[in-house]
RNA sequence: GCCCAGGUAGCUCAGUCGGUAGAGCAGAGGACUGAAAAUCCUCGUGUCGGCAGUUCGAUUCUGCCCCUGGGCA
């Protein structure tokens, strides 16, 4: 028998991934696995563009709305959920479609991830506590004396990794870096179809970026965020919301800005996601490049094997499926 | 028309007691193992509004002009 075959559709963020996975979706019998650290929060609909009611009837949609925003999700909990959808659905006769920008969840799916400790809030709060008195730096130094290989590869300002590493060192009382060492990562025995899509102008990219945002605002996200707000349970702090554009709009809503400074922040907030995820994927290997234009039609194409020739000027859409097709899936 | 305050990086502004200038934001590049839409690192030459004067040397002082606010008429 011959190893399952996964999509992996993944661009940055506003470069048309929701769309393209859609029409794949009708050339082959697929079911989508959401690739996605903010789609996952319940009742973040607008600022997240997720896909809506009518799209998930249409075709099956996974790992959307499984998360009250309260609640956290992790790149561990990702690859448990998303292995476990490939199998189910690769049983029933059907093709995953893993469509996404959270680079990590992809990494960490294909490449695995070291059985570690799980977050611990009270250890977080502690942690803080201390960085608070003596700053981060000093407890990089603290690090250094506990896990010097891990302390080696993190800068003494940055403060999540730091935090993460003691946080690992103080439950498990073993250093994060020997822990990743020992890990033995099992390669999953399937055939990855990697599709990235991006402009190939950073400015066409900047454009819908901006656009998108302003139709979010018309469609109601401040509204959306207010809801959230009215919460007692939610604050600033939480990963939901320091998702790009809620995190502005919180702030707003708190009056700690001007409408017109959320608008510029939170558009501004989303472009550098769009570099970061750039920055990931420039890095990936294996992958096959569809860049476009303004208008969605592929203005050149980078193929890995089999490289068929992509003819520049027809739609991405015909592109990605002539491609699909070319390489037998 | 007169008075006042300004005109310095894409934006907001600091500064140079005369020796051609630097922060924040934006932007670019990079990193990334349970918060990743997170977090962190690196990157700053721009007719210092224009013209003239003083000076070895002017973005800085002086004069005139232009522009933008605000005030008085």
């Amino acid at each position: 028998m011959s190893e399952a075959v996964v999509i992996c559709l993944m661009g940055p963020t506003a470069s048309g991934k929701t769309a393209l996975a859609l029409e794949i979706c009708k050339q082959y019998s697929c079911e989508i696995i959401s690739v996605d650290s903010a789609l996952v929060y319940r009742g973040m609909d607008i600022g997240t563009a997720k896909p809506s009611l009518a799209e998930r009837a249409q075709i099956p949609h996974h790992l959307i709305d499984i998360r009250d925003p309260a609640e956290p999700y992790s790149a561990a909990d990702f690859r448990r959920d998303a292995l476990q959808l490939i199998r189910e659905i690769t049983a029933r006769g059907r093709l995953p479609l893993l469509v996404g920008g959270t680079m990590l969840y992809f990494r960490v799916l294909r490449e695995g991830i070291a059985e570690l400790p799980a977050a611990d809030s009270e250890l977080r709060s502690a942690l803080n506590a201390e960085a608070e008195r003596c700053g981060w730096p000093a407890l990089h130094a603290e690090l250094t004396r506990v896990d010097p290989i891990a302390a080696a590869k993190i800068h003494p300002n940055h403060s999540q990794r730091i935090q993460r590493a003691l946080e690992v060192y103080r439950s498990a009382g073993v250093p994060l870096s020997q822990l990743q060492r020992e890990a033995e990562y099992q390669q999953e025995p399937l055939r990855w179809v990697q599709l990235a899509v991006a402009p190939h102008e950073r400015r066409i990219l900047h454009e819908r970026i901006a656009a998108r945002f302003d139709m979010m605002l018309a469609q109601g996200f401040i509204d959306e965020v207010a809801t959230l707000r009215r919460r007692s349970d939610l604050h600033a702090e939480l990963p939901s919301i320091r998702a790009v554009g809620y995190r502005q709009a919180w702030e707003y809503l708190a009056q700690q800005t001007s409408y017109a400074e959320m608008v510029q922040k939170g558009i501004a907030a989303t472009r550098q996601l769009a570099k970061r995820q750039l920055t990931w994927l420039r890095a990936w290997p294996d992958l096959c490049w569809f860049f476009t234009d303004a208008q969605q039609n592929i203005v050149k194409s980078e193929a890995v094997s089999t490289s068929p020739v992509m003819v520049p000027g027809i739609t991405i859409k015909d592109a990605v499926l002539k491609y699909l097709d070319d390489i037998s899936i």
